[in-house]
DNA sequence: CTTACCGATGATAGCGATAACATATCCGGC
DNA sequence: GCCGGATATGTTATCGCTATCATCGGTAAG
């Protein structure tokens, strides 16, 4: 609705209103807002001079009832402040760059509940495909994706049993490449801090990587701390150290569940006079911007977070676009390695 | 579609499919599936008896052809990995809670034009109102805006020359409010750091605010280093106050355009041997998770993001079911203050 | 007992676009 | 001059849902 001079306000122009003042039929008007379709020259000058009196713009949910195409896919990530999600986020936007597609963005706040409601809405504006993150959805969600009948990919995680196709790695395995590459430097004493256990699904999968290359180094594997809600804080990252040193003062490296509780710990470790390494090493998960600069500069894990973004919507436009013939692989591993730095 | 046994793929049921199977009429279905309508009691639940059997999901946007209201408002960001703007999403989304409105969420990267391709294509979808980030728009964005006829609010900001409503605050007025209370403390020699000109239009008015203050002061106000694309990262303010360093060697505190690029010339003077804030006195902008948890801990400007996400998502909500008698006021102003701690 | 009204349901007609088919025009080659 | 095929445009019929109005018992007020 336009507000008219009077204060009231219009309908809004469709399209019979554009035709109409160009002196063509809506179909046509339909073809000349459309990428390669006939229409002359003459005639797309004119619709195009109707469109702009008029300040009409298209109606795209009348269009895809009738074409039955939405032109945009969902992706639903645990969190918006999150520099690895959101590099996730913007290799999709950009692999979807050109291919017609927009994203629908949504985040759960780490919950598997609002996931549910997220997808259910979504769902709701019939999109043509849809990333996850992660591989723990709730049954109702999974039995609502599988009924879509759209392509599925959930991401940054090797789920057992996935809705469709998957583009991840393990954290687990990613953990245990942490742990051994520490011990082969002759770290022995190993501490890990965590959230506590659920919601944080790839977290508790780290955690058991964790514990799995150090019973396999028969090293112990029980200094671990569980603090706060999942995702925990750069502060909680402080405080859980402080616990880790009061129980275990003797612990030589301390790995956390990501970079931003690293980065807590290690400022905590260095505003109690501590040396890093030296006194206690730390480690991180994710190669966030900050493990590069803080200082000392922190070692940690490099996951492909705009990769999977990328990989991800390539995977889905090809499921998407591709007939039968053409089949998707269903299961894309991407790379991590260890970044090591001035922390360990 | 649903994927039938023999591969191929089947329509999706419709509101007809679930009627019939109920025993109704369709309408009787869209009845039952909103909240608040006069459906038995028997008969809603043989509606979801058949709904679960077909694994029925309502079609939203052939509902909001009908019906005219498509359920959600859009909100565009600069950046989705920047946790004040990402504060300011949660707090419209906590607004819009209980509303019946999504939020749709999109980012710019800081570029007006892709701002302008985004509001274009979200208005297609036909928003029921849009929240923008800042005053500074394409031409043709402001027209298409104006034209929509829905209500608009630009946040973190305050236009001069508004397209509809407001909530924000100056960040020129942030910057000299900082700048007086470190005056007061006694510093003389000021330093900015901040991105190139251009783009990041709060950093330029926060840049405005330095010099205005020290002027006003009759203090120095020309030691401004600009280095980078807005918004500069954090490795970026660690080369900057470097380059200020090399400059002015005897600048006593350095102010820089966010929390973040203050992070990173906090750890590079440190890393070089220098004490903070005796030698070198730092302060950010933004109040980050960071300047709390950081060593020595990082004095900054709070602004209240999550509330301006939740003023201006009420305020759309009020100017979307407001009757003209229920006038929703221009301008909200939300605050600011600084925050200091050991770095200056 | 009649009137009025409410709650429960159905029938019909779009919402604004596009798919699919139909029609008209123009072109060159024979 | 006629024909096949490309180009340019129009007509018609939906897409899946909801607004609106109509219908029909039942029930309370007069």
């Amino acid at each position: 609705m336009t507000k008219t001079p009077d204060g009231k306000s219009a309908e809004a122009p469709t399209m019979n209103d554009v035709a109409r003042r160009a002196g063509v039929s809506a179909m046509t008007v339909s073809r000349a807002l459309k990428e390669g379709s006939h229409v002359s020259k003459a005639t797309r000058e004119r619709i195009a001079q109707a469109i702009n009196e008029l300040g009409y713009v298209l109606d795209q949910s009348a269009g895809s009832l009738s074409s039955r195409r939405t032109g945009f896919v969902a992706a639903i990530i645990p969190s918006i402040n999150n520099s690895n999600f959101s590099d996730t986020a913007r290799g999709i936007t950009d692999a979807l760059e050109g291919t017609g597609l927009q994203l629908l963005l949504g985040y759960t706040d780490y919950s598997v509940e609002r996931e549910e409601e997220l997808i259910e809405s979504m769902l709701r504006r019939r999109p043509e495909g849809i990333i996850l993150t992660g591989g723990a959805h709730t049954d109702r969600a999974r039995r609502m994706l599988q009924q879509a009948g759209i392509p599925v990919i959930e991401t940054w995680d090797t789920p057992q049993d996935p809705i469709d196709k998957v583009v991840g790695f393990s954290n687990g395995a990613a953990m245990e490449l942490l742990v051994e590459t520490l011990a082969a430097k002759g770290y022995q004493r190993f501490g890990y801090i965590g959230g506590t256990t659920g919601r944080d699904t790839r977290g508790s999968q780290r955690r058991a990587g964790f514990v799995r290359a150090l019973d396999r180094l028969s090293l112990p594997s029980d200094r671990i701390i569980s603090f706060g809600v999942p995702p925990i804080s750069m502060e909680q990252g402080g405080q859980a150290v402080v616990s880790m040193l009061d129980r275990w003062p003797d612990t030589q490296v301390a790995l956390c569940v990501s970079d931003l509780s690293a980065f807590g710990a290690l400022m905590e470790c260095r505003r109690r006079g501590m040396r890093v390494p030296e006194d206690i090493a730390i480690a991180g998960f994710g190669d966030y911007e900050i493990a590069a600069c803080c200082h000392p500069r922190m070692t940690t894990i490099n996951v492909d977070c705009y990769g999977i973004g990328r990989q991800a919507a390539l995977k889905l436009t090809r499921s998407i676009q591709g007939t039968s013939s053409d089949e998707v692989e269903q299961i894309t591993l991407t790379g991590f390695r260890v970044v090591e730095r001035e922390s360990t």
